[in-house]
DNA sequence: ATATATTCTGCGTTTTATTGCAATTATTTG
DNA sequence: CAAATAATTGCAATAAAACGCAGAATATAT
């Protein structure tokens, strides 16, 4: 039996029961576990199918599956939101961006409060709609696939509008000389906006992104006013941000 | 029974129930209360859930999460979809609004399309993403919970400066009649702009639709230059959409 | 056609992962 | 506070994966 054949067999095998397990294949097609093993890790490599302990599930015929994609760092992330939370107070309007870690925080958020929020963050909106008390205003705008938020134009139009009381300012690369930076130039401008349209500014960082800089320049450091991390407030590597004015929690 | 496997019994119970116990899962899935909680402990880790004492409750509001065949009449709704792809071409703008028919549509979309589409629905802005060549326009706005699309004077003010090729309505209440009616008066009243900003209307309806009439009217019958049923473009209830002027597919 | 190189396969051996159990420690609830 | 219910921890049995190797099969070159 030609490698080929079993590889078809497999996938054949897999759309239609959606898991196989590794014996049950070495048994039916009679070659050794070792080989069907092999075939797995090809299969898995090319991005065929899901190899897991025991045998292989079907790559998920969902193509939303990529929004459930496993997220980095995870509980450092929710030690950020949870610092963060005591931020988010009855009756203020705030923005939000995108970012894994601002998601975190908007599920802290306690289940009834009454705010509003502005977001250019598919994401954002989406979780924020679950809260019956929270008015959600998508910011719109041509979206960008990469990071599933508004950019463009219309947004900074909207922005160019707007004041609110504090905004959230996801995911980007912090350095204490250098500021605030990022790659793509859509989100640089468009962060610009938002951080113009608050009258504070706080980051939700992880620490990895300290002390990291990127193509374009946001903003000097000091526009953030509040710099959450995972690490303890008096932490050493956050002296400097300290010493530019930046609020530690 | 594959680690992976409970993992998804696990998810998909968790986004219907909202919440699961941690000794009923064990029980039927038949392995030990340890297994789960290691694997509650797993899921939780990339936070895909959330664990509580006793089990886990879902992550949050997850778009994503409903199943394929939940969706109310799906089949009859991949029929409409199926007829109305035709309907987009290269290079063409679009406004597309919510609905699961829509949805639908999206999903049917050539892979490699070039084109433009603009939306107040944020479920269709987020299946658009997946397609590399399709530029997405997300109409801004105040989100409206229940429908999942934005409102307001943003979203009109921005329709009011539009002209697409083509719109694809979505559910509404259609009566040869009375015609286009819908029962929310925001929806109302972003649908007549998307009306007037559109060349031509399409109108994807499930025939359960048609001869029903909501507490306010969108616009006339012949508004819509085709409509889409899951019945053949010669079945006997269609005749009086087609004396008016319709296009049947 | 023959020789050579390359890939494929199966078999031990070692390493790692998964699972259930028991004892201990935490949480919840009345 | 006390009883009941969960969670945690360490441990052992089992199953699976990884690794290296050698022989077989296949492809390639001369």
């Amino acid at each position: 039996m030609l490698k080929e054949e079993r590889h078809r067999h497999i996938l054949s095998e897999l759309s239609i029961r959606n898991r196989i397990l590794l014996t049950d294949i070495a048994d039916k097609l009679e070659v050794s576990e070792d080989t069907i093993r092999r075939d797995l890790k090809e299969l898995h490599d090319v991005g065929k199918l899901k190899k897991v302990h025991g045998g292989a599930v079907a790559k998920s015929f969902n193509p939303f599956s990529f929004h459930q994609e496993e997220i980095y760092d995870h509980p450092n992330k929710v030690l950020i939101a949870r610092k963060a939370i005591h931020l988010i107070k009855e009756n203020q309007a705030y923005l939000i961006t995108g970012g894994t870690t601002n998601l975190e925080l908007i599920s802290l958020i306690p289940p009834d409060i009454a705010c509003t929020f502005f977001t250019p963050s598919l994401q954002a909106a989406m979780r924020l709609l679950q809260f019956p008390n929270i008015e959600t205003i998508l910011i719109g705008g041509k979206v960008s696939p990469d990071a599933q938020i508004t950019t463009g134009g219309e947004a900074l139009k909207l922005l160019s509008r707007l004041r609110v009381d504090l905004c959230f300012l996801g995911t980007g690369h912090l350095d204490a000389e250098f500021g605030i930076s990022e790659f793509d130039w859509d989100v640089v401008e468009l962060k610009q906006a938002i951080i113009a349209a608050s009258r504070k500014v706080a980051s939700l960082t992880l620490s990895v992104k300290l002390n990291s800089i990127q193509r374009y320049k946001i903003a000097e450091i000091n526009s953030i006013d509040t710099l959450v991390t995972e690490l303890p407030a008096n932490h050493e590597s956050l002296e400097k941000f300290k010493s530019k004015g930046l609020h530690i929690l």
